[in-house]
DNA sequence: TCCGTTATGTTATACTGTTGCGTGGAGTGT
DNA sequence: ACACTCCACGCAACAGTATAACATAACGGA
């Protein structure tokens, strides 16, 4: 299931000249697979099996992912998280729960909010925080 | 000038029972003169002539600031920049200047979103990174 | 072949934040 | 005055996050 997010990676990097190297695939891989946002030191503790790698290696994978606009950080967590609308326009804003940890991926269709008194906005930071709608219910009631 | 901002936050703390003793002031003052964000170890450093302050020490008051909503933590930055508004009710949006530094703040008069599906956001992190008008301006053109 | 570019390996280090414990002063009740 | 508690702070050590700097390898074009 998974696959299919990775092949449109794949397809997209092809797409656009980038190379989507073993070791970013194999984060791309673990960042989907976990379906959470993870710490890079977890991220770089998965891939030591079979290989030796070092902080930076894991920081590279994951800047060339960014940029790819497959991986988004969520900043207030020092984590990184897949993108599952990889390619899609205008700012992601992220919904993260703290009870499962799961996160929910909007992106605003709008273009960037031009901020007060003309402040031209080049890059946005959206995140919220709180419970999704399965750990609120009555079932998961703490 | 930054005095009424400090005088503000003293009878804030007054009228709430909160304690904002020497070292929480200052570290407050160091803020409000920054007018832009400053790290926690740059704060320490100001803080070090005078007084042997160790991590903790700036860490602490930073939390009991932000606690205080007399302080924001920029997440993107993991840097600290005084609020301006303190006391302002909703959720806070930062505008941050990448030339020159400066911040500036709007709070959401709107309750906090709903997001999708049900989500219940509990705290939210927005942040807005390019050119104030100022920067911006044809005549200050890089 | 030679060279430029890009990706990765390797070592060390810088930066950011926390834990845990001890001390001392302000307030409170006796 | 005394004992008591709470809270802020000092202090030492450490954990977690990220980058710098340099070396090597692999590929494609002149």
């Amino acid at each position: 299931m998974s696959n299919k997010a990775l092949d449109a990676a794949e397809r997209l990097c092809r797409s656009r000249g980038l190379a989507l190297t073993p070791v970013r695939k194999r984060v791309l891989e673990l960042l989907l697979e976990a379906n959470a946002p993870v710490k890079a030191y977890d991220l770089l503790a998965a891939l030591r099996p079979g290989a030796n790698a070092q902080p930076p290696t894991i920081y590279r994978a994951l800047d060339f992912l960014t940029r790819a606009g497959l991986v988004h950080r969520v900043e207030a967590l020092n984590a990184y998280t897949a993108c599952l609308h990889a390619g899609g326009r205008g700012a992601a804003e992220l919904y993260v729960c703290e009870t499962c940890g799961l996160v929910e991926e909007r992106h605003r269709k709008g273009v960037l909010p031009e901020g007060p008194g003309g402040f031209q906005v080049s890059r946005s930071v959206i995140e919220h925080y709180g419970r999704c709608a399965a750990c609120a219910s009555p079932a998961a009631k703490a």
